[in-house]
DNA sequence: AGCACGCCGACT
DNA sequence: GTCGGCGTGCTC
C-alpha cells in the first residue's frame, strides 16, 4: 500500500491522498507533477507534495492517472514557502499552488467522446444524437466542444448521455502538454560526408555546380567564423543562397537538416562599462556588507536619483561571483523598461526576466532555466510572482522600490505582500534582503529604527545634484484672484512655456484618469450610477462614453438627463484626458501624450510612449501615478501636480504615507543629470502637513508624524490588519450576517474590532458589501489570533441563514 | 472549479 | 403531470 499526498489547483485548503503502486512509488518525488482523477469526471495536474503508506481511514484512495515529470519541477522549499503563504495569508495552497506555477505546466483535461464497436440503429436516435454520431465515423474523437459546435446547443449533456446509455460512444478524458518548445532550424554536413575531412573531395563532388559549391562554401566560412551550429535562416541570408538550391543540397545527402531547442528569451551582452561608485556610493556599499554581516535585511534608503542602481549592480555581481543566484523585484516591469536594460546590458544572458506581460511558454522557459540552475538565469528580474519561481542556490533578494502597494496583491487569493513572502522566503534559503526605496515604507522604516532591519542611507543624489525646488501654488487664491485658465494656475502656465523654450520636458500628474470621474445634470442634479456598483460613471469625451471603472459597464453619453430629460449636462471634476485637452488648446505648438491606463494596454503600450519621451518626441507627458515609478528621463526639468488634495483624501490609514511617496517620487523625476529641476504642486490647502513635508523633502517628519498616528489610531506598525470582506447580493442577508459576525468576533477575540463598516464603495457588481477590520496588537500571538479567527468562521458557515454569503480575508490590508 | 443531487415554476 | 431553473455540498 503506497500513497502520495496531492496538491490540486483549485481553491481548496488541503491536500488529496492517492494510491500509487510500488513501482510508481519508488518513481515519484516531492515535487513532481501527475495527472489525477477528481470529482465524477475531471482529471487534474496536481503537484505531490508527500509520499507515504498511511491508508486513508474515511475513504478508499484513487488510483492515480499518470505521471508527468522525470524530475521535480518544484523544489522542496518552494513546497514550504507556498504553505506558510497559504498559512499566513489565510487562503487555500490550492490557490497558491494554481497563481505560482505558470499555467501552461497545469493542464487542463478536456473530455472527448469516440464510437464504440457497438451496432446501433439510427432510428431510435435523436437528430442531435444522429449529428454526433455521423461526425465521429469521420473523425475518431470529438471534444464536448466540438459537440456543442456540431449541435449548436451550448449544453451537450443530454445528447452525451443519450449516446451513453445507447452505448453508442465511450467517454475519454484526455490532457495535452500546451508548452510546446519552440524548435529552430540547423543545417549541417550529411553524416556521409562526414569522414570525409577534406573538404576538396567535397568541393571536387559539386564542381559542377557552382550555385551549389557557393552555398557550401557559405556554410563552411559561417561554421569557421563562430564554430557554433549554422541556423538556417542564416545559411539563406547571403544572395544567391536560395531554398531551392539548399534543398536539392539536402536531396543530395551532401546536406542535413535538424532542430535544436531555442529560449524565446535571449538577451545579448552589451559591452562592459567601466564605471565606478562615486564615494557615497562606495560607502553605502560598504555600509551595506557590513550589515548584512549581522542582519538578514538591510534597507537602503536612498534619495531619488541617487544612484541606488549601481549600487545594486555591485551587490549582484559580488552574489554571482559567490555562484549564488539573485532575486531583483520591481513593482512593475512594463514601468521600469529602463532598469532591466541596464542589468541586462551590465549582465547580459546571466539575466532571466519574468513578468505578467510574457507568454505562456516564455514563463515555462524561465521556470526550467531557475529550476536547472542554468547560467543564463543567475539574476532573475522580476514582478512579484517572480517570487514563486524555483530558485535553488539563493543568495540575495532585492526589492527596489520596496514601498510601492503593487507588491501587495489584492484580488484574486493569494493576497500575499510580495516584499515580506520574500524575506521569508530569504529565511528558508539563508538569503539575504536588500530593500530600496527613496521613501520607504512606514513598516520598514520602523524595522530599521527598531533595530530588525539593518540601514543605510544615500542622502546625496548622483554628481550632488541638487533636489528639485518644489513651489506650491494655492489655487483657493488663484481662483479667487481669477489667475487660472481651465486646471492651469498661471504659475504652472508660465513655467511651462518657459522650460518648452529651453527645449526641456514637462510631466504632469493628475492621478486620475477619464475625461471626469462624473457628469451631472445641471438642472436637476442626477448624476448617472452604475446600475450595478455603487459608483458614479467615469466620462470618456473622446470615446463620448460612460464608463465604470469597477466592473467596466459601458454606455454612450447621455443627450439628455435621464431623470429630467433636461440637455445641460456638465462634466465635473478632472482626469488625464481633460488636461490633454487643455494642454493642447494652452500649448498648441507642443507635442502632447497621455499615459494610464487606458493608453497603455498591449505588450508594449508603455514601451511606445516612454521610448517617444525619451526621445524628446514628446514634449509635454500628462499622466496618472504610474509616471512616478522609477522612469529616468534626463531631460525632464518641470514637474507640475494639478491638484495634490485628491491625491491625499483617499479613504485610508495609508493614505498620507501614499500621498507623500507618490508626490516626492514624482517631484524625484524633475532634473536628474546636470539640470535642476522644478516642481509645482496646486493644492487647495498649501499648508496641509504631508504638502509642507514634501515641499522640505521631511522624510523623517512625515515618519514621526505618521508614527504617532498610527500608534494612537491602532494601526501598523503597531497592529497587523485583516481585513473580513463580505459580500451578497441579497442586501438584508448581508446586513444580519456581518453584524452576526462582528459580534462574534467582537466575543472570541479580546483585541479591537471595527465594524461591520459600510465601504465607501459598498456595491460591485451587483454585490452589495461590508467590511469588519480586526487589529491584531504586535505583542499577541499572531498564529494564535488567526486559529481563533478560523475557528469564529468554520461557525459562520454553519449557520444555515448566511449560506452563500461569500468572506475574503485579506491579511496585512 | 465542476458536477450531481434536490426542491419549486412554465410548459408538452 | 414533467422539464429544468440554480442553490448547496462534495470531491482523495
Amino acid at each position: 500500500m503506497y500513497f502520495i499526498d496531492v496538491i490540486l489547483p483549485l481553491n481548496l485548503n488541503k491536500t488529496f491522498t492517492y494510491a500509487v503502486n510500488e513501482e510508481e512509488f519508488k518513481f515519484i518525488q516531492i515535487g513532481i507533477r501527475v495527472t489525477v482523477p477528481f470529482g465524477k469526471t475531471k482529471l487534474y495536474t496536481a503537484l505531490v507534495t508527500n509520499k507515504h503508506q498511511q491508508a486513508p481511514q474515511l475513504y478508499e484512495a484513487k488510483d492515480i492517472y499518470q505521471i508527468l515529470d522525470e524530475k521535480p519541477i518544484v523544489t522542496p522549499l518552494q513546497i514550504e514557502h507556498w504553505f506558510w503563504i497559504a498559512s499566513y495569508y489565510a487562503c487555500a495552497i490550492g490557490d497558491v499552488y494554481k497563481s505560482a506555477m505558470p499555467s501552461s505546466l497545469i493542464l487542463d483535461s478536456t473530455t472527448n467522446v469516440a464510437l464504440t464497436e457497438n451496432d446501433v440503429n439510427d432510428q431510435i436516435l435523436s437528430d442531435d444524437a444522429f449529428l454526433v454520431k455521423q461526425a465521429l465515423e469521420s473523425k475518431s474523437l470529438i471534444s464536448l466542444e466540438e459537440i456543442s459546435k456540431i449541435i449548436q446547443k451550448k449544453k451537450t449533456i443530454s445528447v452525451v448521455n443519450e449516446l451513453l446509455s445507447n452505448q453508442v460512444i465511450t467517454v475519454l478524458e484526455t490532457v495535452k502538454e500546451k508548452y510546446t518548445p519552440k524548435l529552430v532550424k540547423y543545417i549541417k554536413i550529411h553524416p556521409n560526408w562526414e569522414n570525409h575531412t577534406d573538404l576538396q573531395h567535397l568541393m571536387d563532388h559539386v564542381q559542377k555546380f557552382p550555385k551549389q559549391k557557393n552555398v557550401l562554401l557559405h556554410y563552411f566560412s559561417l561554421y569557421s567564423k563562430d564554430k557554433k551550429p549554422v541556423l538556417l535562416k542564416n545559411l539563406l541570408s547571403k544572395d544567391g543562397c536560395t531554398s531551392a538550391i539548399v534543398n536539392s543540397l539536402l536531396k543530395k545527402d551532401i546536406l542535413q537538416t535538424y532542430y535544436l531547442h531555442e529560449d524565446r528569451v535571449i538577451f545579448k551582452k552589451k559591452t562592459k562599462n567601466n564605471w565606478q561608485l562615486n564615494n557615497a556610493q562606495q560607502v553605502a556599499l560598504e555600509e551595506i556588507n557590513k550589515a548584512l554581516q549581522d542582519k538578514d535585511v538591510v534597507l537602503l534608503h536612498g534619495v531619488t536619483a541617487s544612484g541606488k542602481t549601481e549600487i545594486y549592480i555591485k551587490l549582484i555581481e559580488q552574489t554571482i561571483q559567490k555562484e549564488q543566484r539573485v532575486l531583483f523585484l520591481l513593482p512593475e516591469i512594463a514601468l521600469t523598461t529602463q532598469l532591466v536594460h541596464r542589468l541586462t546590458a551590465y549582465f547580459g544572458n546571466d539575466v532571466a526576466v519574468f513578468h505578467s506581460k510574457y507568454s505562456n511558454n516564455e514563463r515555462v522557459e524561465v521556470w526550467q532555466a531557475c529550476l536547472n540552475n542554468s547560467h543564463n538565469a543567475k539574476i532573475i528580474l522580476g514582478v512579484r510572482s517572480a517570487l514563486f519561481l524555483p530558485l535553488p542556490n539563493l543568495g540575495l533578494i532585492i526589492i527596489d522600490e520596496e514601498h510601492e502597494s503593487t507588491y501587495k496583491q489584492q484580488d484574486p487569493a493569494p493576497r500575499y505582500h510580495a516584499r515580506d513572502a520574500a524575506i521569508v522566503l530569504a529565511k528558508m534559503h539563508h538569503a539575504k534582503v536588500l530593500l530600496g526605496s527613496a521613501t520607504p515604507s512606514i513598516e520598514s522604516s520602523f524595522n530599521a529604527q527598531t533595530g530588525k532591519y539593518g540601514l543605510v542611507h544615500l542622502l546625496k543624489r548622483y554628481n550632488n545634484n541638487p533636489l528639485p525646488e518644489i513651489l506650491l501654488v494655492d489655487l483657493k487664491d488663484t481662483y479667487f484672484r481669477k489667475r487660472m485658465q481651465g486646471h492651469f494656475s498661471d504659475t504652472l502656465i508660465e513655467n511651462i512655456q518657459e522650460t518648452l523654450q529651453k527645449n526641456e520636458q514637462v510631466m504632469l500628474l493628475q492621478n486620475r484618469r477619464g475625461y471626469s470621474p462624473y457628469i451631472e445634470c445641471n438642472s436637476c442634479g442626477h448624476v448617472p450610477q452604475c446600475p450595478s456598483c455603487d459608483v458614479s460613471l467615469t466620462f470618456y469625451k473622446h470615446k463620448s462614453a460612460l464608463k465604470c471603472h469597477y466592473c467596466g459597464h459601458s454606455i454612450a453619453k447621455p443627450v439628455i438627463c435621464h431623470q429630467c430629460s433636461h440637455t445641460d449636462i456638465v462634466a465635473k471634476g478632472f482626469g488625464t484626458e481633460q488636461i490633454e485637452d487643455e494642454v493642447k488648446l494652452l500649448f498648441p505648438l507642443a507635442k502632447i501624450a497621455r499615459m494610464d491606463q487606458d493608453t497603455t494596454k498591449g505588450k508594449f503600450g508603455y514601451e511606445k510612449i516612454i521610448d517617444a519621451y525619451k526621445n524628446k518626441e514628446i514634449d509635454i507627458l500628462i499622466g496618472t501615478q504610474m509616471l512616478a515609478k522609477g522612469l529616468d528621463f534626463d531631460e525632464v526639468t518641470l514637474v507640475g501636480v494639478l491638484n495634490a488634495d485628491n491625491i491625499i483624501n483617499q479613504p485610508n490609514y495609508k493614505s498620507h504615507e501614499k500621498a507623500y511617496q507618490l508626490l516626492t517620487q514624482v517631484a524625484g523625476r524633475a532634473g536628474r543629470k546636470d539640470k535642476k529641476g522644478k516642481v509645482i504642486i496646486q493644492t487647495y490647502d498649501p499648508l496641509q502637513s504631508v504638502i509642507q513635508q514634501v515641499v522640505h523633502h521631511d522624510y523623517t517628519g512625515m515618519y514621526n508624524h505618521e508614527l504617532n498616528l498610527r500608534k494612537n489610531f491602532l494601526y501598523p506598525p503597531y497592529y497587523r490588519l485583516i481585513q473580513v470582506k463580505l459580500k451578497h447580493k441579497d442586501y438584508q442577508k448581508l446586513l444580519e450576517s456581518a453584524a452576526w459576525l462582528a459580534q462574534v468576533f467582537k466575543n472570541t477575540l479580546s483585541i479591537p474590532v471595527l465594524g461591520p463598516e459600510e465601504p465607501i464603495i459598498n456595491k460591485i457588481r451587483n454585490e452589495y458589501i461590508r467590511v469588519i477590520l480586526i487589529k491584531i496588537p504586535n505583542n499577541t500571538n499572531f498564529i494564535h489570533t488567526k486559529k481563533l479567527i478560523n475557528k469564529v468562521l468554520t461557525s459562520f458557515d454553519a449557520v444555515s441563514n448566511y449560506k452563500g454569503v461569500k468572506v475574503i480575508l485579506n491579511v496585512d490590508y
